[in-house]
DNA sequence: TCTTAGTTTGGAATCATTCTAAGCTGTTGA
DNA sequence: TCAACAGCTTAGAATGATTCCAAACTAAGA
């Protein structure tokens, strides 16, 4: 199971989309998924791998988000323009998003039901569904 | 209905709002909703805006934009970090998003089925549902 | 008409993100 | 083991959308 050995498996997995398990992504992919599922940003990875005392430039962070979300390893969920999250829970699932704290939370695919999804428009195929409920603190 | 005259509609909300009809908005919202439902940037209004020689800075088509959408004459769509949508369809529906040419399709409320919504967390109230059906050209 | 609170504006500022060109590093094959 | 090169990383500049600002303008009521 991926669950099991979530970093183990992420290297596997870069080695076999032929990309170089080098220090920066290595090191990036154990903050990433030793922790288990979470949603961060690229401005707060950067912070954490200082903290971590591993040296990454912005740069690199961008570059290694896009690519493990090519590979599959993370989602990208944009919930504002100019605010996205990297989620690293990529199985079938949804959100709610705090429009007053910014915060994301999962909502399990099991717990909310999409029917009938209608066909997309000629030549082209469906990617991937995104539903997020959008809530405010309440008065 | 508020479909039969979207335009004299606006600028009813617009009062009831508070909010005065000076010349910027009442041309804005002439732009927006004469031509029925559609999907807007604010850089695509604001080239709208000159052609029709209407004279309104960008500031002014952003804070219109905002204002516009908090009183519920539009709705925005964020599908990427920094391109964002205003639609001016307000009612209940979805999106199509084609990740490669950047469009934006409306799917009608019939055609797509959100059961079962989970309980929002504590002390947060639903604002709205987005469902976006991310699209590729296929190949 | 006068007053003033609400609006608009150009331009500067901001913010996340991407680009660039130069230097560094895994990896492969001899 | 090591040279060679494709792939990576990097600092800093560039970009692009959006927001901020302080000054000038204007709708609306007295």
């Amino acid at each position: 199971m991926t669950i099991e050995r979530p970093y183990t498996e992420a290297l596997e997995r870069l080695k076999s989309m032929g990309l170089r398990p080098t220090r920066q992504r290595m090191a990036l992919a154990r903050i990433l998924f030793e922790a288990g599922d979470r949603h961060i940003t690229a401005e707060q990875l950067h912070t954490e791998a200082q903290t971590a005392n591993v040296r990454v430039s912005l740069a690199t962070i961008y570059n290694t988000l896009h690519q493990f979300t090519e590979v599959g390893l993370l989602n990208e969920v944009v919930v504002e323009p100019g605010r996205s999250y990297f989620d690293t829970n990529v199985s079938n699932h949804y959100h709610f998003y705090n429009e007053d704290s910014g915060e994301l939370v999962d909502i399990g695919e099991a717990s909310i039901h999409v029917d009938e999804l209608p066909e997309p428009p000629d030549g082209t195929d469906v990617r991937r569904v995104d539903v997020i409920i959008r809530v405010r603190s309440a008065v």
